[in-house]
DNA sequence: ACAACGTACATGACACGTCATTCATTCCGC
DNA sequence: GCGGAATGAATGACGTGTCATGTACGTTGT
């Protein structure tokens, strides 16, 4: 019981860097993004997966598996949305459990408006402030960690 | 109306590459703390904070100050721990406004009790898959970006 | 002294997330 | 083909976060 291997000095400085960094950063992205299109960063990502489907449509499986959400965050985040006429669901022919997402008319009215003031709003608080070799770091840590992450959560579930 | 400025290729990937790392690790993070704990990350950020200072107590806008959550959200959340007994509200008898926040013995013990497990899964989930150049990088990278994020909002709740 | 303004904090309404549970359907071994 | 496991999805309860607003107290200028 004696030290139960605290974090490194510099690792807490980076870790509460890093919380307080994503903490600001989402904050003021979603602020910006429901002022000025009255979409919330969570209706953008399930937007953005439908629009990049030729047909605009997906099952909620397809969708989970990209945003790698909770299946009942998904259930209750896409009900919200139809209510408020982003998407509709229809049900799906060769699955009887199943289900599709459609993107509505304006669902993709919503996103096209929205989107070149997030991505600038994602440029200038985010990008522009680091250099490609930051970036490319960034892609390469969050990469590990995640793949790190997924080989636990897997170990967790389904044991030797 | 051309080119609304995208992001990059790299940048793309990059900040797909974040966002789902977030995601991810918060949400074992959260998981783990509340299995083997029963607190929240909100409330460990809450309980540090407490812990951090001499004689358990902080007024709400020191709070404030420190985790950089709204006014509203931070009186919430002090609100369920008092109800769960983690904290307790103090008259602040220098300023008639304001209050004290007190960490109670059981917050103490709440914290004293989660705080290894939680560092632990920190640990091995995040910084075990992170060279020391890497975490280095990571608190620069997110010092830089805290920083134009704050030059950024100031610049818009007090312009020129 | 007192009006005007700012600060510290709480609250109600409502959107969002998580967990546990439920339900229907499909899949699979026999 | 049939019983059981697995899969796709919805839901209710409850904790969490945000916005707008309210309220009480302090501060400052005249």
């Amino acid at each position: 019981m004696e030290s139960p291997r605290w974090l490194r000095e510099e690792e807490q400085r980076a870790w509460r860097a890093y919380i307080r960094m994503h903490g600001q950063l989402t904050a003021l992205l979603n602020r910006q993004l429901q002022a000025d299109s009255g979409l919330s960063l969570a209706d953008y990502g399930v937007l953005v997966e439908l629009t990049d489907t030729p047909d605009g449509r997906l099952r909620p499986f397809e969708l989970q598996r990209e945003l790698q959400w909770e299946q009942s965050r998904l259930s209750h985040h896409l009900t919200r949305m139809q209510r408020r006429g982003l998407i509709s669901r229809e049900e799906c022919p060769e699955d009887g459990r199943g289900a599709f997402v459609v993107l509505t008319d304006a669902g993709r009215e919503a996103i096209t408006a929205a989107a070149p003031g997030h991505v600038e709003a994602v440029r200038s608080l985010f990008f522009e402030g680091l250099t490609p070799e930051q970036v490319a770091a960034l892609e390469r840590l969050s990469t590990q960690v995640t793949a790190r992450i997924e080989t636990a959560a897997g170990d967790c579930s389904d044991p030797a």
